[in-house]
DNA sequence: ACTACGTTGACGACGCGTCACCGTAC
DNA sequence: CGTACGGTGACGCGTCGTCAACGTAG
């Protein structure tokens, strides 16, 4: 019969290694014949036909095992069934690449946008212009608030693909000014700032409004002594609070060893007493 | 300091096992801090933090090993550097699950196609309406003509998406019809029928034209038997050949245990005698 | 005799899963 | 006192890669 190829010739072909086709052979997938004096492989065109359908489902996400019971009884319908099923499955692997991949641009989008910002302690007032948050508001009432925020806003977030990645590895917070000088801050809300114009309860708009801004560099939890020196300026300056205080982290665990190398932002929008 | 989590609730909420936790605070992955007697595992914000991180990272290839080096000394150079790096092997492996897509689809609608198919050895004579094929003639002057044509032709698929997976795994076959009645026929090209109208040098369009036609049962290389008793029928009829004689897989390794299970269709352009 | 190619066998790597068995917090 | 949760250690799994040691075809 034609077709006495050799492993050599056969793993070049189809792009694998030699190992690859022993392995095949030791667990029964494809077993060439053996020469006469049982040494070495010989591949037949029915072998290269069988390798290519193997190869062809392994790529679909298939094990061996299965790709055995499969070839142990070929047929149209069972072959149907089998090959719909694994569309199905690589249909869905394609969704979470592309979801991973847009939370990579998003960070890489945001870690290109603050690598050249320079960090300083100082205090500034700022007119920031109209922003639109996507945001989720923390329940209290839940046994553990904070952490459901954050599960809720990915969730939300897998309804709205354009945002997807928007807000999965690094989100703002709301603190409630009243308690910011405290260790354990009132947090209200875990959002992201978003460009998308989608009508949801869950978007915010924060009008233009001059903001006291402030970089803190440290864990989250000391934020109050940062937030202490910009009250100070304030009362220094006749400002006074006009809303809550939003924190944006600028360097967070992707550029940092450790929570005392983070860098936040601080904002606070402020008004002239009267 | 905030934020002692016991391992169970740190992998409930990120979806992992606790084994999981377990293996990456034994390779020095993610080393939680030990309760004083030095037994449970308690994971800081820090920790679940770089959790966050690790687990992105693993979602978008990377393995724990350039993680945990990744992570021992992050910065916004390097983690960008990693990120884009990541972003395109991604991006890469998002081509191929499409390309396994395409390929499944049109395995797919070519099975649910064939599978009503009655096979009959009855020889018919049909007029083809005009078809496109998409074709790749051997080079005989080559060491392995008929490997390398078949190479050639996913090759050039891989220029053509639109046409991926029309082929990859059944392919038809031109051969000389003077040649065809003896075991090693003389094989012109390999193709397959598209319905894509793309201009491009391989491709052929093959005229509305009536053929003999005849299921070919078992392997390709006793094929010169059907073509004999189609012959016998041809002279019978007073017919000629018009043409290479052109074989389409129908039943092949896809749903057949052994090539003495195939099916092809023979297809013989023919006229009148004159 | 050289070299490219073939063989077998043993062991390792990765990222956990599983199991057995035991301690702890509430 | 139960039970849900925590711990360690050993082994297994799939899919090869790697290495050593050795035979063979041309």
């Amino acid at each position: 019969m034609k077709g006495k190829i050799r492993i050599g010739h056969v793993a070049k072909y189809f792009g694998i290694s030699k190992q690859t086709l022993i392995y095949y052979d030791q667990i029964d997938l494809l077993k060439p014949s053996y020469s006469e004096d049982n040494l070495y492989r010989y591949y037949t065109y029915d072998d290269t036909d069988k390798l290519e359908l193997i190869l062809m489902l392994k790529d679909s996400g298939l094990d061996l095992k299965s790709i055995k019971g499969y070839l142990s009884s070929p047929s149209h319908a069972s072959g149907l069934q089998l090959l719909n099923q694994q569309k199905e499955e690589l249909k869905i692997k394609l969704h979470q690449i592309e979801k991973t991949i847009k939370v990579l641009d998003n960070r890489i989008d945001y870690m290109s946008y603050y690598q050249e910002i320079e960090h300083y302690e100082d205090i500034q007032i700022i007119k920031k212009p109209m922003r639109t948050m996507f945001k989720v508001d923390i329940d209290h009432t839940q046994r553990e608030p904070y952490d459901a925020a954050m599960l809720q806003l990915k969730i939300l977030l897998d309804d709205h693909p354009s945002l997807y990645g928007a807000v999965y590895s690094k989100f703002c917070v709301i603190k409630s000014i009243e308690s910011v000088l405290f260790e354990e801050a009132h947090y209200l809300s875990v959002f992201d700032f978003v460009t998308e114009e989608i009508s949801d309860e869950h978007m915010t708009v924060l009008p233009s409004q001059n903001y006291i801004c402030c970089h803190h560099h440290g864990p989250f939890y000391t934020s109050y002594i940062t937030y202490k020196k910009m009250f100070e300026y304030m009362k220094k300056h006749d400002l006074e609070p006009d809303g809550n205080a939003i924190e944006v982290p600028l360097v967070d665990v992707w550029a940092a060893k450790s929570e005392l190398d983070y860098i936040t932002e601080i904002q606070i929008p402020v008004k002239q007493k009267r």
